[in-house]
DNA sequence: ATGACGCCTTCCAGGCGA
């Protein structure tokens, strides 16, 4: 079985572009973060004759969450508890054995901003919500953290640290979710790696190797076990057809 | 120091992303 994260950067501008990578790697269940649309617009049609159904957490113009999937889901939890004003930002489905959640984490924007005040709260309010969980059940958390867990998984190293994404406020509250009992899956599998999952749109930061690892698939014990790859598909970082790719790249996990 | 690119929006300059 094949799941998957991936910020798209805007659901109806992408769509091509998504089916293109949904045909060719043919994954089972995927988690979309920033659709950028409500469930109104949603075009389940699409979808549906490419043998995917999808169960949404939309909203108007930013955020929005969905969780794809071969065989049908069914909604668990809509919106992160206590924290719904903070925008459509998590979504629980049960499906294909597994209980998935699609997350798009706040972003912080600056240090001083009211919004990386907002970003704490909201990724205390996540592990109160991962808390009550069942560890012993084969769970996956998949999406966008915009967290840097570590200085291998900045292109500045540790020159970066102490900057947005790499504080040490945001890798503590991080790094408690994953003491719940979650695994990052790619991390897991390949200790050294240096790879990134985003990468700036302006100054080609693609081609000079300016990226980040945020997008994070994370799983319990008994999803751990089975994870057998873990692939950050910058292939589809790039343009394809002529059409404009994310500035995120999809992450996908093989589960034996 | 700034902007760079791309998506969004009561349609277009400005907000936002990370």
């Amino acid at each position: 079985m094949r799941i998957a994260t991936w910020n798209v950067n805007g659901l109806r501008a992408r769509l091509d572009f998504i089916a293109h990578w949904l045909r060719s790697r043919e994954p089972d269940v995927v988690g979309l973060q920033e659709l950028k649309t409500t469930e109104d617009e949603f075009p389940h049609d699409d979808f549906r004759a490419l043998g995917y159904h999808a169960v949404v957490h939309g909203q108007k113009s930013w955020n929005g969450v969905a969780v794809l999937s071969r065989t049908p889901a069914e909604a668990e939890t809509r919106g992160l508890p206590g924290r719904e004003d903070d925008g459509a930002r998590l979504l629980q489905v049960r499906v294909a054995g597994l209980h998935f959640a699609s997350v798009y984490c706040p972003n912080g924007k600056t240090l001083d901003h009211p919004d990386y005040a907002m970003k704490l709260a909201w990724f205390e309010a996540l592990r109160a919500y991962l808390a009550g969980v069942d560890r012993d059940a084969a769970v996956v958390i998949g999406g966008d953290f915009n967290i840097v867990p570590a200085p291998l998984d900045a292109w500045e190293g540790e020159d970066a640290d102490g900057s947005i994404f790499c504080t040490v406020e945001e890798r503590s509250r991080y790094r408690a979710i994953l003491e719940l009992g979650l695994t990052d899956l790619f991390r897991h599998l390949y200790p050294d790696e240096r790879k990134f999952s985003w990468w700036d749109y302006r100054g080609g930061a693609f081609h000079r190797g300016m990226g980040l690892r945020i997008d994070h698939l994370l799983g319990t014990a008994a999803v751990a076990s089975r994870v057998r790859r873990v692939e950050i598909d910058r292939e589809y970082r790039k343009k394809k057809d002529g059409n404009i790719a994310s500035d995120h790249a999809p992450v996908f996990a093989d589960l034996g």
